[in-house]
DNA sequence: TCCATGTTTCATGTAATAATGAAATGATGG
DNA sequence: CCATCATTTCATTATTACATGAAACATGGA
């Protein structure tokens, strides 16, 4: 993952109605959810989530697809992992007695 | 990690400058910095670096001890971890089977 | 075809963020 | 204790991000 998209993805998770709906997505797994259903579970206008489903959208966070008269998002992991790699692969740059450490201490919670 | 701190974590990675910067100090490890050197190695003004070096310190990426006249930064390390702990955490939510794979994917390039 | 539903687009006002020059602070060596 | 160096603080300005109401668009059913 280059630089700037990661500043992408950062900044669009860096918001406080942007990161509970990416969790939410993650949530729903592959199903996904309906736009109006994510405005209903975090009570927001419709027109406030359409604006940030675009920006989560355009940093590759999340996909689109419609379904009938409403349009289905889903959590795109690819570009989760890619942004953990980007941000983990800082952390070694050069210095793994630094990185390995901090990645033994990291544990899956599943 | 809380949310509030997971996201002005990100917030503040969320900015070209403030990334380098703390790129930077994770490269130059445990010896850390001084405020002029990071100024002089990513070519920007004093003032312009203090501001930022300031937001990433309130979101714990990074602290400063007096070293004579100067002013060493490190990175903070367990902050990092934290945040890459709270990321995966929120990938995981309740869903295993999508997280794991995901991990697996992921590899430290030390 | 017409209407209702679900979602997005547009225009606008406002608030937050960012960089800058200038001035102030703190620490050291002479 | 003075001069200097390193860094921060302050005030200002420009830019960008954000939420909102109103309007537009797309779809499916009567």
């Amino acid at each position: 993952m280059e630089k700037t998209d990661a500043l992408d993805s950062l900044s669009a998770l860096a918001h406080d109605l942007r990161l509970d709906t990416f969790r939410l997505l993650v949530r729903a797994g592959p199903e996904g959810m309906a736009a109006g259903e994510i405005a209903e579970a975090l009570q927001i206008r419709a027109n406030t989530l359409s604006n940030n489903l675009t920006i989560l959208a355009a940093a590759g966070l999340v996909r689109s697809a419609r379904e009938g008269r409403s349009i289905r998002y889903f959590a795109r992991m690819e570009q989760m992992r890619d942004l953990l790699g980007f941000l983990i692969q800082d952390c070694c740059g050069g210095r793994p007695e630094q990185c390995q450490p901090m990645l033994d201490q990291l544990s899956c919670p599943c």
